[in-house]
DNA sequence: ACCGTCCTTGACGGAACCCTGACGCACCCG
DNA sequence: CGGGTGCGTCAGGGTTCCGTCAAGGACGGT
């Protein structure tokens, strides 16, 4: 299933997309203005995100770079600006393509389409990465997590920390670049957060939460994932 | 360099088009046609392809299908015809971009980079730079260390000092720089903290921490690490 | 409009860590 | 032979950092 991050500030925009998109079974989410677009796509990994530029809190060039400081998700940028100069900024900046409103929805969703292509791997990547500890059993692809024969229930940004520090297996992980990669690019010193999520997943995960053998702390420094 | 083949059959567009690109310094290559457009492609595997559909020998969509089938090289399509039809068959054959004609130069020069930045390589190269010893293994991009199979625990000054130490392994640090880049820039006289926290190295890693083999003082002058 | 889930935020005890000063030792030089 | 310098060692105290809990607020679904 494939995500998409809608980002306008029109309704009526956000609706026919929202629709034309969910009938062909896309997976969609939708924000309205640029700090909530950098929440949700930190929050929801999107597959790939159709960007207004014309956003009421912040320049759209702000949000792709934003985007661009964490992630390479595709990034398809509408706009009803059509100079060149615009153009070129936003393309610059790390955008994938540029639609000028008005635009046709069967061009839009043929972009789409190819934005979500390319950025697919390229010789059937290892993907299916299932990563087994003695207690418990990650499934990267599926996102599910299973304890003792039952899955584990686990909230977005659980999940989101766990793949974090799952993907980079034995590293060790700095606060800040975990922060970064789970509630996005501006944050970086709110430490409790790590606090209380990294006591979540242990409470769910580890045999006994208060002395963990997976998810180990490196004080001053990071969190590091052992199988 | 970057190698773009730029197809189309109208000279005055080609000459435009390989005036700009070679300005920046791309290496280009041009075709007239389909076939050799394919044949050119083969032989010179270039890293973004430029495709007019207007061609005289075959349909832009079969020269699509033909280049995909064995490379996913970007391939950017220029086309006279703004029907949404024409894009959306292109798009679905497997270009990445489609612009309309007449274009601007400075447009079609960003939709080309973006085309290309997105084809490079996606992470920063997995820097797993490891070093060993005869007694421990210092893991440089893990930040681990490990001795006698077992994981050994770094205060994050104590990972600091190693690792300057590491990276210049063989080579003599001073003092002064030491603490420079372990403490920061405005310490240069506090040579006590080296001795506490050589020491601790020392006594973590070391077989025998009062006659130490890889963490060297050289008197007056500062420390070097050997293999 | 209500309810449940999830995220955020603040507070607090305890642990880990960093700094500091004191002391002993080896070496060099007067 | 005695004083000085630089280095290694140790232990205590202050500070930062971490784990835990609970309450408040945002959001979505019924």
């Amino acid at each position: 299933m494939t995500r998409v991050l809608v980002v306008d500030d029109e309704p009526q925009i956000v609706r026919a997309l929202v629709i034309n998109l969910r009938a062909r079974t896309y997976e969609v989410d939708a924000a309205h203005d640029g700090a909530s677009a950098l929440r949700l796509a930190a929050a929801r990994h999107p597959d790939v995100v159709v960007l207004d530029l014309g956003l009421p809190d912040m320049d759209g060039v702000e949000v792709i770079r934003g985007l661009r400081g964490w992630t390479r998700v595709p990034i398809l940028v509408l706009s009803a600006r059509h100079s060149s100069d615009e153009k070129v900024q936003a393309l610059d900046a790390g955008a994938d393509d540029y639609v000028t409103k008005p635009f046709g929805m069967d061009e839009l969703l043929a972009r789409l389409r190819a934005a979500v292509r390319r950025a697919e791997p390229a010789g059937g990547g290892a993907d299916d990465m299932i990563v087994e500890t003695g207690e418990f059993t990650v499934d990267l692809a599926a996102k599910k997590v299973g304890r003792a024969g039952k899955d584990v229930r686990l909230t977005p940004t659980e999940w989101h920390l766990l793949e974090v520090l799952v993907r980079n297996s034995g590293r060790l992980v700095g606060q800040k670049r975990l922060l970064q990669e789970v509630w996005g690019p501006s944050y970086g010193t709110e430490t409790n957060y790590l606090r209380v999520y990294m006591a979540q997943l242990r409470r769910k995960l580890e045999a006994d939460p208060s002395h963990p053998k997976h998810f180990i702390t490196e004080p001053g420094m990071g969190y590091r994932f052992e199988k």
